[in-house]
DNA sequence: TACAGTTACGGACCGCGTAAGCATA
DNA sequence: TATGCTTACGCGGTCCGTAACTGTA
């Protein structure tokens, strides 16, 4: 057995077993991805893709076991090559970062451009998906950051550091009969359409939640997977947005009457997921500190070299997280659950 | 940067850093390793080992990094190769454990001639050793299982699997004093010398700390490391001896008088490492098996599947763990605290 | 002078890419 | 016929072991 032998094996599982594809991401021919993955597969003496005439179809079961130890044993590799790096003060380097839509349209910019004035020479890699995706990114890793909102149980092998929190905001136009009350009730909320994320009508702190225990049905107009398109639509009056506070524009969404619901929904935890085991260069902490300025190298090394989610958790347990966002007033009020349980 | 660099460099680690030596448990020719060696540390641009002239001297603070994750590169390497010595249903395979002596000595030949029956082409490696001792070969990745009461505080990269309880037992030969005492009290054991194990003075439940706590000061006449010293001293009569209940040989120990101590003093846990994140192979789960009934197959993957030391407890919480060794008796009504703390 | 690591050298092997072959949709 | 994996072939590099060398106790 190899590592090349071994890389060549992830690139294949990153490539939707297609061998081509993995052999142009790798830089290689594709016949000698194809012998090597032929030569692990003959030396441990059984197949790890399944077969339909030549073409892979999908991984075996004990197929799925050695990828998933591969994948282990590169990210160990990476890890000591990463040591030497550092060693070397080495400026060079790269940062993948898987993230949804709302972080890199509205916060990720700013952190982003700091980041780059500070390490030039580093290659940015910003990856935009739905949870899912970033999840799938982050198994196979193929980022070093993941950057979200809930969905902790899709990171079981990240350690999940907690970046600020936000409220919800309710954005109507002018015309609209809420647009004058300053602190609607969820019932004044129900009586009309909405338009808001997907993903808001899953889990514990989703409006179904929130509207159900009121003994209320909200009407959805129309469901969305990024603010801008929920702007749209509330602009042409199909109904009330609900949206993340950090993705108000001050300037650009001028022409809408944003209204506080702090009142009304909980507050969400974004949080920053590194993988456990990993090595994390001096630039990425570097990120951290930009993304979250709680996140030290102190603080995150504290919290990464954790035994257990309980240790991690203790780290940041009693922490006052900064709230993000347009009029994000009285936020300390709200009980830090969220945070507790951001490890599981 | 190759496996096979990986290798050796672990060999090195694991021959105390001579070259010669690891080349030689390699099977390789010396400078084949020192040629490698060079090549890698050449590669990550920094020095693995510190030289004086040109042999090793010690390990420098970023080689003890690199180490580290090769040694855990190496594991899950090995973890790939045994899920294809799996699905080839080999019968093939070595078994190293580390134990102590009172293990080797007095439990374990029964379950290894079990085990031999059950597997006679496995390769048996019984290294014995102190706790210490057997901790270091945990974490140079030389043994499977770790067989010890106590130290668990060595073993942070080993899922301690609980085995049995016992207690502690009073020998003293039929001449004594209180060899007609069935069921003394601590101010009478505290008035004769005392002859035991090196490590019973040390830890939570100490015979320093029994005694303490009843503002006894015993006077120590001896300690040893293991039970067949001990017997022996007891026998010449320099003292009471007080040794693990299953290291009483019911026909040898025929001249002793045995006097159970359960009141006195509280119960040990043995337990049985494995390595986080290493794949057992079948005959290992034999083992386990034979050596701890309860640890069936089933158990074992739920334990070493969870991911923290909370996860792993609950496996075992409210297991009626069996005593084991002469005189058991009663043994049921111990807190099964030692139980819960096993993993920390 | 014994010991441990390094350097020198020649041979075996291994992995690569190119180019041609062959199945499946 | 296009796509995607396999086979054939020749080259270059890599790794090994033997043997001679060098610095240290």
């Amino acid at each position: 057995m190899k590592l090349q032998q071994l890389r060549y094996l992830a690139a294949i599982a990153q490539s939707e077993l297609n061998i081509t594809a993995a052999a142009d991401r790798l830089r290689a021919s594709q016949p000698a991805v194809s012998r090597q993955l032929k030569l692990l597969e003959s030396e441990l003496g059984f197949a790890i893709f399944q077969r339909k005439g030549r073409a892979l179809t999908k991984v075996t079961p004990h197929g799925a076991q050695v990828i998933a130890r591969a994948l282990r044993v590169l990210q160990e590799a990476q890890a000591i090559k990463r040591i030497a790096d550092e060693t070397k003060g080495e400026e060079l380097g790269a940062l993948s970062i898987g993230t949804t839509h709302t972080q890199a349209r509205y916060v990720l910019p700013e952190v982003i451009q700091k980041f780059r004035s500070l390490h030039p020479s580093v290659d940015l890699h910003l990856h935009q998906g739905t949870s899912e995706q970033i999840a799938e990114m982050a198994r196979l890793n193929r980022i070093d950051f993941a950057i979200a909102t809930g969905s902790q149980e899709l990171f079981e092998t990240y350690w999940l550091l907690p970046c600020y929190r936000w409220h919800r905001m309710i954005i109507v136009p002018k015309s609209h009969p809420l647009a004058k009350v300053a602190r609607p009730t969820l019932d004044q909320l129900a009586a009309h359409p909405i338009v808001t994320y997907v993903f808001s009508f899953d889990g514990p702190s989703s409006l179904n939640e929130v509207f159900a225990r009121a003994g209320l049905k909200p009407t959805v107009a129309l469901t969305a997977r990024d603010a801008d398109v929920i702007k749209t639509y509330v602009r042409l009056g199909l109904g009330v947005g609900i949206i993340a506070a950090v993705a108000i524009d001050a300037a650009q969404d001028d022409d809408l009457v944003r209204i506080d619901a702090s009142h009304l929904l909980p507050a969400h935890t974004t949080w920053i997921g590194v993988s456990r085991g990993g090595l994390l260069r001096r630039y990425m902490y570097d990120f951290l500190h930009l993304l979250a300025p709680h996140l030290t190298r102190r603080m995150v090394d504290r919290a990464i070299r954790a035994h257990s989610p309980a240790e991690f958790d203790a780290v940041f347990a009693g922490m006052d997280l900064p709230f993000k966002g347009a009029t994000a007033r009285d936020a300390a009020a709200s009980a830090p659950e969220t945070l507790s349980r951001l490890s599981r």
